[in-house]
DNA sequence: AGGACATTTCGATAATTCCCGAATTAACGA
DNA sequence: TCGTTAATTCGGGAATTATCGAAATGTCCT
């Protein structure tokens, strides 16, 4: 993974209400969520939701997908399970041993 | 893991300078090194870096102690292992088959 | 085509973050 | 105590981010 990458995703959700969609996002899945229901849920209003949205999708968090006229957003599990590796990649640098189990088991899915 | 602990952990790792200085402390792990070399390794101007520094002090992410007329900084792989666990109970909240093996194996060590 | 509803884009403001030079504090040794 | 080296704090300017209302876009239904 690329550190942009990381970087982007861990701005992404080093922010309260982006925090806040994304763990509602995940409890959801794998249904997801339109935006007028989030907005509601967590009393963000629509424009500056959107613009969260935007920053969790650029950075590979989230997807959306087009139901007619809503927009369901849900959470890619797969971007988290990359950024887990990362970080598990990353602190165990030269040091597996630190990580020890959780390094290899993590390694077997790469 | 609080939410708000979790949030200072991604900001801090969410810039170029601070995520460089965080690898190459892992990297030199356990022993460390003083701001100087950090400063000389990655060339940021000593007042800068020392901002980076106590950012990533505050998350928890690094820890420092003083050797006389030096400050060691040193990587804290507790905390990076507390965020990875975070995010895994977060991306498998009721929803554990998503992450399986990982999930269950670090919730071993929690 | 026209209306209704969902979402995004735009524009502007307030707040925060980043960066660096200059000044300050801390620890050591002569 | 003085001088030296290491690191932090301070001050301000530039850039980025957060927020929201108003306007625009897109989709469906009649």
């Amino acid at each position: 993974m690329e550190m942009e990458t990381a970087i982007n995703a861990f701005a992404a959700l080093a922010q309260e209400s982006r925090m806040a969609i994304y763990r509602l996002l995940v409890k959801e899945e794998p249904h997801g969520l339109p935006v007028g229901e989030v907005s509601r849920r967590l009393d963000i209003v629509p424009s500056t939701l959107s613009g969260h949205l935007s920053v969790l999708r650029r950075s590979g968090l989230v997807k959306a997908t087009r139901h007619s006229t809503e927009i369901h957003y849900s959470a890619n599990l797969d971007a988290i399970g990359n950024l887990v590796r990362f970080m598990l990649e990353d602190c165990c640098d030269g040091k597996v041993e630190n990580c020890g189990d959780i390094a290899r088991i993590i390694g077997k899915s790469r």
